[in-house]
DNA sequence: ATCCTTTATCGTCGATGTACGATAGGATGG
DNA sequence: CCATCCTATCGTACATCGACGATAAAGGAT
């Protein structure tokens, strides 16, 4: 039962043995991949990329969502360590975590 | 009131006007990341990427999960349009979509 | 001390994801 | 035609997401 015996197929499924390299990664990338499987969490990282750092207040103001709702996405953001969040007064400060992002960018440039 | 006083921060929160550049990327951008934001998808991807394509049944082998939840893993990256499917005589042959694989990494490399 | 501003958290609701077993559908082989 | 293999789908159960309003918590400002 080894080999099949081709009835019409010739060009369908290679057999090469490819052993899945470093499983554990894909448990980080499907981390970082689900910060940004949300167009809300896009937008608010682009956002993010293109200022040098933002408060909450204006990403809720570009960000068409209630304001607990978008707290949300930040807090989900924080978790994946794409964004970094740091207290300054009575506002919080949102930022990029680069390497974070790089990294994010080497996982999915390293698909092939 | 528009301007604070700067009682202790200098240091945080450009207000630079960027206007978020064509939003509508960011529904697709979440749509593929969100077909990658798991980590078994993570790794049918990489083993389609591995092989020129693959039956169902050897997807099943290498993942550890029931053949109906692979089969739900796969349709979810079907309908991202990361892979596709090919029915051939009585097994499913999956193969990656090498532009859409592409689009993603476009994506994600423009995050910048 | 009190008020106001800013943000996080709570509670809720509906929708969806994830997992499984069981079953149906389709194609091949005998 | 019938048995068998492969895959998709259904039904179920539980967990989580995504959205909102309401509320709490923390830090200025007056």
């Amino acid at each position: 039962m080894a080999k099949k015996k081709a009835t019409k197929q010739e060009k369908c499924c290679d057999d090469s043995d490819v052993a899945l390299p470093e499983d554990d990664t894909a448990a980080d990338l499907a981390g970082l991949a689900w910060a940004v499987a949300h167009p809300a969490r896009v937008r608010i990282v682009r956002l993010l990329i293109g200022r040098k750092a933002c408060v909450c207040g204006e990403i809720v103001e570009e960000i068409t969502l209630a304001q607990s709702t978008v707290s949300q996405h930040l807090k989900i953001l924080k978790e994946s360590g794409l964004i970094q969040g740091e207290v300054d007064g009575p506002r919080v400060c949102y930022c990029i975590n680069r390497d974070k992002l790089k990294l994010l960018k080497k996982l999915i440039a390293g698909l092939k």
